[in-house]
DNA sequence: ATGAAAGCGCTAACAG
DNA sequence: CTGTTAGCGCTTTCAT
């Protein structure tokens, strides 16, 4: 039964093999409006369109519905093994409702970011998930102002105009240091991620907060910030704060990158972990328990965060306006070797 | 100078504004075609494009053209550390082009794949690259039936009937094994991956006849597979083989991960690395200079990997038909704490 | 319940 | 060099 035309069958080929036409085979083909059929053509054109394995062409018919149910994604850099959980996650949630994920990474760069918000424009995505927001954003009201639904995801912005999905860092932090206080630590300290991004300022005013409520001194000698996620960031932040003489015996770090930057600075001094100074990372991504000591971190579902976002997603395409709300998900701490009781 | 229409502006829109024909419009803004164009009109085109600031909607250019410049990619699943960098490849290379990329997720499910693959040729991908390749994969047929451009990458199927991009497992445990032949070891084992996937049995063959030609003794009572390439796996694997009393100083892992279920063995039976046994991982995927002892690793240039793949497809699709041809990127070993000369 | 006809936005012959 | 015409494959009024 094969057709001459060469190519996979189209619309024509099922309605012409089943003996009605195009619109009918349509109608039928979609759930939507197969009531609108005969139950005898219904079926005539469901066996005609397995016969010659027919698939809609989602060119045409998004051109036609002005909906290609694909949505981008821009991220910063998809080797930080923050991101690909999130990924999974948004995708997964897509895929439930047929939808498909467009990601791409901006490197953090303005330009490069522009440039992929354009090309993704052009392929008439229908949403947007953007894990590249800074506190100060201003791509996002071009972005708004286009009408294109859209969700942050991990970050958000200092002005609230669109919904974010993100792990509560407050509660987070709240978790790291009740845990370093209840091991006994009074002096901690705090080595924060870059101040631009959202989740950085809230680690950093969870921290401060945090302590005065456990009744500690959140001495700002011992606060200091890594000028980005980075383990070298992490590391030259970290000496600095030791070769400041600042006086602590514990660590609650940005994310587990910084953390990573305390480990090797720590065994570059000859300071033992958790023996001299405990330490805590944040974000849990892989390997934790493969460190040594095994690192004791806060851990944020990002499967979930990814997930519940590209369900937001879903829901405002669906729905046009809904007031933006933001999503915090709980994180959990995750207790291993490398807090202990203080020295002494 | 904003029109009555909603929504972006299209071709007709830029051509009314430049006082032309939608014909002479396209013709004016296509690289290809331009030179047909008078050079004042491309001027008048170009400037009411930029002024509406027209995007051309890639939807109906696909439709029209059957070509689509999107690309899908198959992986097993994003959050394996092997496979961001590869992504990354891809995407910087397709970017360099204006292509745009496509990925999925099968999580090693046939089903699952196949679906997949299904709504990425719906969605008229002019090109496929597959990470998801084992040895046998009769999927494979039928994407090559179906005429679409396809290039595997990191793995490949034991008939070669489509070009492959990947690591020289061969020249990566080469110098593995010379490495812990140099240090005095005589009897090395191997913990390798699955040998339903081309990397697990490339990589037990090279061990072979590399132990072989250093003149040591590949004793099959030193080799075991770990059902898959995951740390649990690992450590399964390397605990039968502890148990079965094997006698060795050294092991060659199938990779990190394996690796890593090795260390948490070795930590469990209080022996220690390198002093009791040294371990080579494969791949270097991140972190394994913050475990403890840093791992040995034979480091992929994954990222490379991924731009060669990327750059093998769009000569495949520019051009209809080369010979299929793999490309062997060779990797290096890192040599770091995890080995050293054996006891005694 | 089905067919006819129009059109989404674009490019590609084919005139002229 | 430019305009006319047609059509990619699909959905959707509008008739019937």
């Amino acid at each position: 039964m094969e057709s001459l035309r060469s190519g996979p069958a189209t619309l024509a080929d099922v309605a012409a093999l089943a003996g009605v036409h195009t619109s009918t085979a349509s109608r039928a083909l979609n759930e939507g409006t197969r009531p609108k059929v005969s139950r005898s053509t219904v079926a005539a054109v469901l066996s005609a369109a397995r016969e010659l394995s027919y698939r809609p062409n989602s060119l045409a018919r998004g051109l036609k519905m002005s909906r290609t149910f694909t949505v981008g994604m821009l991220i910063p850099d998809l080797t930080n093994p923050l991101f690909p959980p999130i990924v999974r996650g948004i995708e997964d949630r897509l895929r439930e409702s047929g939808w498909t994920l467009i990601i791409a990474n901006t490197d953090n760069d303005d330009v490069t970011e522009r440039s992929l918000l354009d090309s993704m424009t052009a392929r008439q995505v229908d949403g947007l998930i953007l894990a590249t927001a800074r506190r100060d954003y201003p791509l996002l009201d071009e972005i708004t102002a286009s009408g294109i639904p859209t969700v942050l995801v991990n970050r958000t912005t200092d002005e609230l105009t669109v919904p974010a999905v993100l792990g509560d860092d407050h509660s987070g932090i709240g978790q790291a240091v009740r845990h370093l206080a209840a091991l006994g630590h009074t002096r901690i300290a705090h080595v924060g991620g870059t101040q631009a991004v959202s989740t950085g300022l809230a680690r950093h005013h969870s921290f401060i907060s945090w302590m005065r409520t456990e009744g500690l001194d959140a001495d700002p000698s011992r606060i200091i910030f890594a000028r980005w996620f980075r383990e070298d960031r992490g590391a030259e932040a970290f000496e600095e704060l030791l070769d400041s003489g600042a006086d602590f015996s514990a660590v609650v770090c940005g994310n587990d990158l910084i953390a990573l930057g305390v480990y090797h600075v720590m065994r570059e001094r000859g300071l033992r972990c958790p023996d001299d100074i405990s330490v805590v990372g944040y974000n849990d991504t892989s390997f934790n328990d493969s460190l040594w000591p095994p690192l004791t971190s806060v851990r944020i579902p990002h499967y979930e965060i990814g997930f519940r976002a590209a369900d937001l997603l879903v829901d405002a395409i669906d729905r046009p306006v809904t007031a933006p709300a933001d999503v915090r998900i709980k994180p959990e701490l995750v207790v291993r070797g490398s807090t202990a009781a203080p020295p002494g």
